[in-house]
DNA sequence: CGCCGGCAAACGTCCGATGTCTCTATAGTG
DNA sequence: CACTATAGAGACATCGGACGTTTGCCGGCG
């Protein structure tokens, strides 16, 4: 088991060390393989394992390449993850939103442009044009999140958090709210955040974002109850 | 380009649909292969890049299963993704941990027992004692926020915060607190945060877990300026 | 009952061949 | 001269088979 994983970690500490710059182009897998003392197959192996974690990117016919190393591929891992986590350490990813996700819109209400404030508004009017459609509604809600942290400017921060609200988890809390005839209340509670961010109120724009959080959370349990009741 | 990446699809589909729960041996190579139409060389490669992420645990001789899923294996990727972020977004990260650390040291105030605490106080004398061998004060230093996060008993939390703090960011602050002559400062730091703990007041340990990310942040913003500046 | 050796199963590695896609340089055309 | 179509080379994608190594298990032996 140390030939491939001998030539993933070589070749990560060489882009580590700056040795292969983002953007360069390795050498052809007979020759890496060579150079590496390994087979073809080995090389092959290696180079998909950092392809999928957006280390590398191949491009068939062409060559493989070392990606831009921009946060938000590398942290894209973090979403699949979380997706694969067991239901009983979702609440662990909620309580880790609950801290983060209010910092971050409190961070947000400094940062936000007029720009990002209209957009913002979009989004919500969107969003209660959609009421009823679970889909859609996943999908705003996904989009204001995002729209909101991605004004700190924070890149890290943003891929973070985009990971650690995965689809899965967002469709569970919706599909509970909806059930649950909450949705409205918690649009509402997006329009909040939204005032609070348009005011450039730090503390409300915190607070107002752990409500949401935490309705989330109340919900996303109510769900997680359910499931396993069932059986 | 469709086929490995098809069957990592599927695999992990298959897992997430909770077909394939946490233990489950999978078929033999060569029998996966013909259930998902491609050839074992295929095969090996989704293999390989689902056991990079620790879902998969392939044992030599014996067989692939499916690991526990916990949120230490599964984050455990988030770890080598920060280390091969390039310099320029560190600070990205350092503002990531400024918002999560102090909220998770103030949590730990709450929940830390008697026995975590004389952990701590162990783990700090030890510290002391290292003071002057680098080496030595990155490990103990590792090692005190690990437990003073993982007291939370959220180990999403817990596997996150450690996969922020990589083993070479931590190493560039630390040769910048030494080269700076901040070093005991900093040890104090981890003082101010233990008396907090043990006095379970949770906003001070939130605050000085701040102070201490602050000055973190401040010695690798040296380090990385004069980096910058030796070209 | 416990130890030991051998067998079978499964992963690790290698090799060679063929398919397919990209890029590029070149020849041809208007 | 500029543009386009095309042929070729280069590179990754996939396959099939062969052989080595490790592990787990089971039966035999002391």
């Amino acid at each position: 088991m140390a030939l491939t994983d001998d030539a993933i970690a070589k070749i990560r500490s060489m882009i580590q060390s700056g040795e292969l710059p983002p953007g360069t182009r390795l050498p052809p897998e007979p020759q890496l393989a060579a150079q590496m003392g390994l087979s073809r197959s080995g090389v092959r192996e290696a180079v998909k394992v950092l392809e999928s974690a957006r280390v590398l990117d191949v491009r068939r016919g062409d060559g493989t390449y070392v990606t831009s190393l921009a946060p938000r591929l590398l942290l894209q891992g973090l979403g699949v993850a979380v997706e694969l986590l067991r239901d009983d350490t979702l609440l662990e990813v909620m309580e880790v939103r609950r801290m983060l996700e209010p910092m971050a819109t409190g961070l947000a209400a400094l940062r936000m442009t007029d720009a990002d404030l209209d957009e913002l508004g979009q989004i919500l009017q969107d969003m209660r044009a959609a009421a009823g459609d679970a889909e859609k509604l996943i999908q705003f809600d996904a989009a204001f999140h995002h729209t909101v942290v991605a004004t700190t400017g924070n890149e890290t921060l943003t891929s973070l958090l985009d990971g650690l609200s995965g689809r899965t988890l967002r469709a569970r809390v919706w599909r509970g709210l909806i059930e649950g005839n909450a949705a409205h209340q918690t649009i509402e509670e997006h329009h909040t955040i939204y005032l609070a961010l348009r005011a450039r109120d730090q503390l409300l724009a915190q607070a107002s974002a752990l409500l949401h959080v935490n309705t989330s959370e109340a919900w996303l349990r109510t769900v997680l109850g359910a499931t396993s009741s069932d059986r």
